[in-house]
RNA sequence: GGAGCUAUGGCACAAUCUGGUACUGCAGCGGACUCGAAAUCCGUCGAGCCGUCGUAUGGCGGUGUGCGGGUUCAAAUCCCGCUAGCUCCUCCA
């Protein structure tokens, strides 16, 4: 949510950087009319509620004193109706108010590439390992013989995308045997490098109620991607930020608490509605995928300093995977609707040639902290809003899907990540091992 | 799923039956006493949100007794709906 009293008194640069995140001008033009007929109600309102206050006194004293007051209460009985009619004109506008500044994203931050769409990107950095061994080589012509991480899980016997259709529907999937233990090492591996870093873990609600999901974003606008469960105003959760970054909702935080920093492996639930055809093969872009999230609530000073620590906590758990990937800033029109700036993680993918996106990482400042209500008392005892911010560490799926297609093996089989060999009994390969 | 009870400032509580300035204590803040502190005494104390005025510490007004409605000149109080917690029954890992 944005701040009105800023749309409203720095009117121009609003309207400039709106158009930066491609909201038609109009749009704020409608919001800020609606916001003055909203004021001028109030003020109406305000005066007739003063006067039915003192007056109400008034007639409270009379009756202490058993005088007659029936002339100023047919007065008041008047000035009632005319407030109640005030008051639901001004509820009307409130929500429209409301309705229209729920659906504006936030505003970007000075230094994003401004740009319609991804092609506006700007990559920040990349990074490869110093040695590859055998493994395809991110720089060089890929060998004839390498295979889509899907096929090599597939004929691994350890993915299994045809039984997952059959139960639940397209764009699901059964984990088998070792790819199921894969999996598990590879969201263990995660949360225990986060812990590291300072993280408090979190198990947290998988299905959270409709103003959890208005707090950070997703609604009103972003119904339609959503897992809604029937009849109930609750939600399978799309990622984990939703109940990590709720879980302060409405507090106010110690400020000497601050930064604090949660993550989670959750599963994320999402309808993928508008990606119909995209990707339809393999661990990409699922309706069910494990993730592991990071979220900070931090003073605001703080908070873009804490966006490149995050970044840098996603990008440890690729270099220690010893996979490469680079870091891109997105465009104005590539970011998430509550994001102020966006690092993108892409992992380098050796079978398709590309780049894919592994993490996101936001500073969503106070955008996310108004609509939510968090915040601290800052050095002069005054409350403030804090900053939130977001990002994956990493997408649990995808990572696999690296693994597989950058330690593939001629043979086939698929060479287990050093870091990971610990959480996997001390196994270096997995073989073909055929189950049902 | 059924029944009963509960929800008031940072905390603990009163006022609810019988509608009329939301009591008191603790904590906090300011002051007195003191070399200083404790104790004591005096004063102050509804966080936030909204509107408005002001360069501003802020003033004025509105709102604010879990949430949303209703009745009334006036609602913590009466009525309806909801949420959360507790107890019992039922069920369950």
């Amino acid at each position: 949510m944005l701040d009105m009293k800023y749309l409203r008194k720095n009117t121009e640069e609003a309207r400039r950087r709106l158009q930066e995140r491609y909201v038609e001008p109009e749009k704020l033009d409608e919001l800020l009319k609606l916001d003055e007929d909203r004021r001028t109600i109030i003020s109406e309102v305000e005066g007739l509620k003063a006067q039915r206050n003192e007056v109400s006194d008034k007639i409270a004293f009379a009756k202490r004193q058993k005088e007659d007051a029936s002339d100023a209460i047919a007065e008041m009985q008047k000035v009632g109706a005319k407030i109640k009619e005030l008051d639901a004109k001004q509820a009307e506008l409130d929500a429209k108010v409301q309705e229209l500044a729920a659906h504006m994203p936030n505003l970007a931050a000075a230094d994003v590439p401004v740009g319609p769409d991804e092609d506006a990107n700007v990559e920040q950095r990349k990074w490869a390992p110093k040695d590859y061994g055998t493994r395809p080589h991110a720089l060089e012509k890929q060998p004839d013989w390498i295979k889509p991480h899907w096929e090599i899980g597939e004929n691994l016997g350890i993915l299994d995308f045809e039984r997952g259709a059959k139960v639940s529907g397209a764009r699901f999937l059964y984990y088998i045997g070792d790819g199921a233990r894969l999996e598990r090492a590879v969201y263990n591996f995660m949360l225990d490098e986060h812990r590291k870093e300072g993280y408090t873990e979190m198990i947290t609600p998988i299905v959270v109620n409709d103003s959890a999901m208005y707090g950070t974003g997703q609604y009103p606008k972003f119904q339609d991607d959503a897992y809604r469960v029937e009849g109930l105003d609750q939600t399978y959760i799309p990622t984990a930020e939703v109940p990590l970054t709720n879980y302060f909702s409405g507090e106010t935080i110690p400020a000497e608490d601050l930064p604090i920093k949660f993550t989670a492996l959750s599963p994320s639930f999402r309808k993928e509605a508008g990606a119909a055809g995209r990707d339809t093969r393999g661990l990409i872009r699922l309706h069910q995928f494990n993730k592991v999230e990071m979220v900070k609530f931090t003073k605001p000073e703080q908070s873009y300093d804490e966006l490149e620590k995050m970044t840098a906590n996603a990008e440890n758990i690729l270099q220690k995977l010893e996979i490469p990937y680079h870091v891109i800033m997105l465009s104005t029109g590539d970011m998430g609707f509550s994001a102020a700036k966006t690092y993108d993680v892409e992992v380098w993918l050796p079978a398709q040639n590309v780049y894919r996106e592994i993490s996101s990482c936001s500073n969503t400042e106070d955008f996310q902290a108004r609509r939510m209500h968090i915040t601290y008392r800052d050095d002069e005892g005054k409350l403030q809003l804090v900053n939130t911010l977001n990002g994956s560490g990493l997408a649990v799926g995808r990572t696999v899907a690296a693994i597989l297609e950058n330690y593939q093996n001629e043979d086939g089989s698929v060479t287990i990540p050093e870091v990971l060999r610990p959480y996997m009994g001390g196994e270096e390969k997995l073989q073909a091992t055929p189950h049902f």
